[in-house]
DNA sequence: TTGTTTGATGTTAGCGCTAACATGAGGCAA
DNA sequence: TTGCCTCATGTTAGCGCTAACATCAAACAA
C-alpha cells in the first residue's frame, strides 16, 4: 500500500524505500536485493533486472547507516587537520580522499584549529563514527587523545612528521632536518644572522630546534626566533622585529611571502639573484604562488598530495612498512 | 564475564564495550546509560556517577552508527565541493565546520573535481550515509544529480552562486554581477580592450557573461576569454596570447597572479599604482597573498567563510529566508 | 539410480542503540 | 486517606540492513 502511494518516476512523497519495499516490489527477498547492491554476479541476470527496475522505480538509495551496523563496516575514515582553509593540509585531504573516495569509502574530515581540547573532542566524535582508520596531520596533543585512538584498533596514521614512538602508522618528513638543511644552506651562502618566523606548533618547533642546532653547531649566534600568531601574516611587520638580520627562515611559504613584503617596504628586496638579496629568506611548502612572485622564493619542497595519498595506502595495506618518509626538497630560487 | 578479561584503565582487549556491558557493570539498565551520554539531566546524580565509572573503566565509546540507525537522525552534513586543494572552497568548509561541529554534527567531504559523473557517484555515495543535509559549492551538474537531492527531502545548501530555481536553499552572490562591476570599473578607468581568463564552470562563466554583456553595452568590442585549464596557472603564459590587451578580469585571485607574473616577464607591470599599469588585472577571491604581492592586487572580495557559515545556519534553521546574497565586493588596489 | 556438486534464493537472528511507553516510589494537596 | 503529580528507572520493540546458515532445483558423475 505505502508503494502504491509512490508515483514511480516522480520522486518518493514519504519515508525512504526500504530494502525490503523493494523486495516486495521485485517479488524477491530482500537479501537478494542487498546482493544486487552488493555483489550483483551472484544474482541470475533476470532477477536481478527486475530488482533493479524496481529500485529505479521506487528511487531507492542503500541505507548504508543501517548496512554499516549489520556488517560492522562503515567504509569511511576520519580525517583531522589543525585547519583546512588556506592551508598545505588541503592538499593532504584531497589527496587521501581522491585515494580513497573510488573504493566506496566516505572522509569524516574534523579541525582542531590547533586546540588541544578540541582536538580531543573531534577525535571523540569521530571515533564515535567508528571510521575504520584515522589519518591526522602530526599526533595527539594529548594523552587522552593517544589513548582514545590506541584504543580504537583500528589503523591510525600520523602525517607531515615523524614522530619517535608513532601510534601505528608515519607518512611524513623529518622536520628538524629541513630546519638543518636551510641552516646549513644559508650558512654556505655566507649568512651570518639567521632568523626563524612561523608558529609554534609542534612541526614548526621541529624545524626552529633543526634550524638554530645547525646553525650553532656552525659557530653563529643562536637564530632569533620570532613567533608569529595564527593568520598573522602580519607576518608583513615581522620584518619590523627582526633588524640586522640577514637571513630568514620561514616555518611556511605564506609567512614568507608576508615577509618578503615587508622586506620590499623597507627597500631589502632585489629582483635579482639570492646572492643579490640583503636578506635572504627561505619558506616551506613550495606553494605555486612562490614561483610567480618575484624574486621567486627558495622553500623546501614538501609533497602534502603525496603524504595524503600514502597516507591512504597505509590505512588500507596492515601489513607492510608503516613508517614513510616521504622526504623533502630544498629548491633554491631567488629569495635565497 | 567478558568484561572480567578487560582491564580497567589499560584500554579493552577485544571488541569494543557497548552499551550494555556498561549499564552491567553500573548496575543498571541500557537505557539509564544512554541517558547518561545524551541527557545526563535525567539521571540521578549518584546512578551517573556509577555510570561514568563504569564507562571510564571500560573505555566506552559511544556508537553513533547504531544511535543513527536507531533515532534516524546521523548528526551529519554531506559537503561537496570541486575542490579542496588550493582552493577558496577550502574557507567555506572550514567555516561551516567551525559552525558545525561544536553541534554535534560531523562534516563528511566529497570531491567532484569538476566532473559530473564523479559528482553524481558521489552525491549518491554521501546520500546513503543520510546526512541531514547537504551543502555543495554550485549546483548539480545533471539532471540525476538534482533529481537525487531533491528526492533526498533534505535541506539541501547550493552555494557561491545565485541559481535561478534552486533546489531548496542557497548561500552565495551573483557572478554575474560581479563580472559586471569589474567591466564597469575597467570602462571607468579608460581601459579598451578587456579579456577575461579562468576556467569554464559554471561560475567562471557567469562571470564572463557579466563581464562581456557590460563591455559590449559600454560600446567596447567583444572581450576575449582565455579558458584556461585548471592547474593551467600558466596563467604566466596566458599574456603571451593576449597581445593588446589593456586590463584582464581574471576568474579567481590564483590566476590573476600568475598573469601579472607573466606581465612582468614583459616587462609590463609598474610598482606605482592603478593608473600607471600599462596591463590593469583584476582578481576575484581576495586571497591574502593579493595584499602581499607588488603591486598589491585589485579584487573581487568574497567572503568564503561567511558562505559557510551561512550554509550551515540555512542547514540548521527550516523556516526563515532561503535565498542568501552575501554579495561581494571590489576592492581596488593597485594592480587595476 | 544415487549421491554430490553447483547456483540461486530464502530464513533467521542480531548488529547497538533509542523512542515510546510502562512502572513504581515518594511527595503533596485536599 | 485518596488521588494525582513528579522523578528516576525499566521494558519492549524495532531502526534497515547483513552474516551465516538453510533450502531447493537442476546438472552431473559414477
Amino acid at each position: 500500500m505505502s508503494s502504491d502511494l509512490t508515483e514511480p518516476g516522480t520522486g518518493p512523497t514519504g519515508a525512504a524505500p526500504t530494502l525490503s519495499e523493494v523486495a516486495k516490489r521485485a517479488g524477491v527477498s530482500s537479501i537478494t536485493v542487498s546482493r544486487v547492491v552488493r555483489m550483483p554476479d551472484l544474482v541470475a541476470p533476470e532477477t536481478r533486472a527486475r530488482v533493479e527496475r524496481a529500485m529505479r522505480d521506487l528511487g531507492y538509495v542503500p541505507n548504508l547507516v543501517a548496512g554499516a551496523l549489520a556488517s560492522a563496516r562503515t567504509n569511511s575514515v576520519g580525517v583531522l587537520v589543525p585547519t583546512i582553509a588556506n592551508s598545505i593540509f588541503a592538499d593532504t585531504v584531497q589527496g587521501l580522499s581522491d585515494k580513497l573516495e573510488p573504493l566506496g569509502f566516505s572522509v569524516i574530515l574534523a579541525q582542531s584549529r590547533y586546540d588541544a581540547v578540541r582536538e580531543d573532542r573531534v577525535l571523540a566524535a569521530l571515533l564515535s563514527r567508528r571510521p575504520e582508520a584515522i589519518i591526522m596531520v602530526g599526533s595527539p596533543a594529548t594523552e587522552e587523545g593517544s589513548r582514545l585512538l590506541r584504543n580504537a584498533r583500528i589503523p591510525i596514521v600520523e602525517t607531515w612528521d615523524l614522530p619517535a614512538n608513532p601510534i601505528d602508522a608515519v607518512a611524513g618528513f623529518d622536520n628538524y632536518k629541513a630546519g638543518v638543511a636551510v641552516a646549513k644552506h644559508l650558512v654556505a651562502q655566507g649568512r651570518k644572522q639567521l632568523a626563524f618566523i612561523g608558529g609554534d606548533d609542534p612541526r614548526g618547533t621541529r624545524r626552529w630546534f633543526g634550524f638554530r642546532d645547525e646553525a650553532l653547531a656552525s659557530g653563529l649566534s643562536e637564530p632569533r626566533r620570532l613567533i608569529l600568531d595564527r593568520k598573522d601574516s602580519g607576518s608583513v611587520a615581522a620584518h619590523a622585529r627582526l633588524p640586522d638580520v640577514d637571513a630568514v627562515f620561514a616555518a611556511n611559504d605564506a609567512h614568507a611571502i608576508g615577509f618578503m613584503s615587508g622586506l620590499r617596504k623597507a627597500g631589502l628586496l632585489r629582483d635579482g639573484p639570492a646572492s643579490a638579496q640583503p636578506v635572504a629568506v627561505i619558506g616551506l611548502g613550495d606553494l605555486e604562488m612562490g614561483q610567480l612572485i618575484s624574486p621567486t622564493l627558495s622553500t623546501i619542497s614538501v609533497h602534502g598530495d603525496a603524504i595524503g595519498r600514502t597516507a591512504a595506502t597505509l590505512t588500507l595495506e596492515r601489513g607492510g612498512e608503516r613508517r614513510i618518509d616521504l622526504g623533502f626538497e630544498l629548491v633554491l630560487r631567488d629569495s635565497g
